[in-house]
DNA sequence: AACTCATCTGACCGATCGGTCAGCGTCTGA
DNA sequence: TCAGACGCTGACCGATCGGTCAGATGAGTT
């Protein structure tokens, strides 16, 4: 029955990928990923520590991609600023859809978890660039509109073409946020 | 120690609004509910039949409001459904922001439930109101990104007053929707 | 005093969760 | 040939979940 290492370990993160982007990541048990594998519990268990884990292999990427964002965008401020958080972040949100859509309302919890803290300085800095860096609430309310409304609706066209949903989103974003003063 | 029917009736219906706001539906137990009123779970399950009963009863009001902003946008097409949309949802949302933040992430589990189910048609009925009845992806895409934003925004601005909410969402969402053609 | 009835509770239930562990075959290199 | 590593599993664990139930309590009525 042993397969090599790499098959089975790679067939959990993709069910595990299908079955978070469907019913969340608390709403997915292990026995459901074992399930959908064809394995038991226990071989998840063996080929990941625990279900954090797993849910940070699947992440990984993303949140790569985000810190390289939050990197780039440490130099901008004003309408620069405005540019590179809006083509960058629609550019993040339809390639990692499938990532986003398993965190569908756990982002507050998983907010918490130490190994996902710095997560929320950069979504914080996100809106910040979005806003033109105005404290205005005004122009915080607007960025956040989009951050979020971006977020939500790349989850929901998971099936929709990428060339499709990307200018969408940018003529949108480029209408909603605050012009810089 | 038995106190008055509505007193206890009330303090669990005030405490689960306060808990299910900050931790979710699903993330929290009965037992939070109990432990916050100072009462023992039986309690809570003597007053209410069961939890999602003790969820219908939270929500009931936003629905029935919800359900009449449904009813007003029967009649409009075009850049009178659009308004009409705007501004109730907007309204709606800021009003009833502690139910939509108690509902965030779990709005697609709830919706499989038949007792929610029709609100899905309701919020597809929104997204084209709010799409100025176009078929267009791109003006469909502004609408779900301008819903779900406000939704999200409003949950997360809990402390905000509302004449200072109100006015910036009404802002961004006249940017950001697409005018009819 | 005896009875009724709403309120409330502790003890308990079955189900499910994430996670542990001893041990099962099988493959491989010395 | 054989020891050990590897992939995998069933059985089990404690915790927690939503929910049930018989019975205690106490106030009001007769």
């Amino acid at each position: 029955m042993a397969r090599a290492v790499s098959e089975t370990h790679d067939e959990i993160l993709i069910a595990a990928s299908r079955r978070f982007a469907v019913t969340g990541y608390k709403g997915t048990s292990l026995q459901d990923i074992a399930r959908a594998v064809g394995c038991s519990k226990a071989t998840v268990l063996y080929h990941f520590a625990n279900k954090e884990a797993l849910l940070g292999k699947l992440m990984a990427p993303a949140i790569t991609v985000l810190e390289a964002l939050d990197a780039r965008l440490a130099g901008q401020t004003g309408a620069a600023a405005q540019q590179v958080a809006t083509e960058g972040f629609v550019d993040l949100a339809v390639r990692f859809r499938r990532e986003i859509a398993l965190l569908r309302g756990e982002f507050p919890d998983l907010l918490q978890q130490p190994a996902f803290a710095h997560i929320q300085q950069i979504s914080e800095r996100l809106v910040d660039a979005f806003a033109g860096h105005s404290d205005r609430p005004v122009a915080r309310i607007a960025a956040l509109v989009v951050l979020a409304g971006i977020a939500e609706t790349c989850a929901e066209f998971i099936d929709i073409p990428d060339d499709e949903l990307r200018p969408a989103l940018l003529a949108v974003v480029r209408r909603a946020v605050e012009p810089v003063s």
